[in-house]
DNA sequence: CACAGTTGGCTAGAAGCATTAGCTTTTTGG
DNA sequence: CCAAAAAGCTAATGCTTCTAGCCAACTGTG
């Protein structure tokens, strides 16, 4: 019997397609196993079991979102960088919705480069409203801010959660742009 | 032998206790009916499987969310009123984050308890909103951002996203400021 | 009070999942 | 070319949800 070639870079990647089509929380390792064609317990030589497979998934995808975002930030500056950012946020959560539920999975404190594909992601988009000349607590906060509203519309648009998502677009639109206004005129912290 | 004396609403409420012991994600059947002292497929009389009592949780849950809501914004208006909801919410999610993760679920459509308690809680919301002035799509938009804020921040706290949980609260207060004043002056729909 | 009928609990058992153990075959490297 | 490592396999365990079918305990009506 030929072998199937396996790894653990394949098995992730395999995983976070099917995560995509089929939901991350409906993601078996039989589903993935049946996908190679291979027994279950296979797909332990490469990957440690469940939650290896999704904290594999988890990394992949903070890597995509991080150089998407950061993509989308390069050459830009203010209200356009924002706009920017904020839309391939979305962009990307709605291409790949499952490695984007992934990607709310911690950081392994022992591996780096998932711990560093998280700080570039943040890093992308602190970098923005540095562009708004926020810094120190302000930039944090407002970071925070931002990647709140970002992630909070995604999951409650990608839940339908909305209700009919009639005007999806313009609200997020109109979300960003008070985000715009919000920035420009950062409240003092009392 | 003498009866549990479980009904639909029993078990709900016990299932939403443990629930918010040990995180949504890990409740089960088998642990709702051991914590009755009683086995498993019994509960199937009260309940329509896990998906049933799932979706029971999340109806108790945001009926609860959304009194919390509206007792929060009773009596106040504009910033006072928008501060108020909003520690409610992060209050509510903080101190029964069980249920608040059900809250999630869609309601049933044939559940009308659960669709009004869905509709009270974004109706609190949106009512602090047209304190604001804010009426039509423009109030729509606001909740929405509002919404997708609130919850986004409560989510990635929650879930330790945010990393050292350094100053919190003053980022919510300063999320909740920065709201008010994109409220004050929201941007035109282009 | 008696005695149906309904209800609420039970045991048994199926199917799907993750996981471990241990075996065999393929690939690789010296 | 052959030993060692790696990659696949089967078998088996335990946990889960869920269905089927049984029996005891309540209920209410004559």
């Amino acid at each position: 019997m030929p072998r199937a070639g396996l790894t653990p870079t394949v098995v992730a990647e395999r995983g976070a397609s099917l995560a995509d089509e089929v939901g991350l929380d409906r993601l078996t390792l039989a589903l993935v196993a049946q996908a190679f064609g291979v027994a279950q317990p296979s797909l332990y030589k490469h990957v440690r079991g469940l939650d290896g497979l999704l904290q594999r998934i988890s990394a992949l995808a903070t890597a995509e979102l991080a150089t998407a975002l950061a993509d989308a930030a390069a050459g830009r500056a203010g209200a356009d960088a924002l706009h920017a950012v904020a839309a391939a946020y979305r962009g990307y959560a709605h291409a790949y919705p499952g490695r984007y539920a992934a990607t709310q999975r911690l950081p392994d404190p022992a591996d780096p480069a998932h711990l560093a594909a998280g700080e570039r992601a943040v890093g992308a988009i602190y970098a923005v409203l540095r562009g708004y000349g926020l810094e120190g607590d302000d930039a944090l906060d407002a970071t925070r801010a931002l990647r709140s509203a970002l992630h909070g519309f995604v999951v409650l648009e990608l839940a339908g959660g909305f209700g009919i998502p009639r005007d999806l677009d313009a609200s997020f639109d109109q979300l960003v742009a008070a985000h715009d206004v919000a920035f420009r005129a950062w409240p003092d912290r009392t």
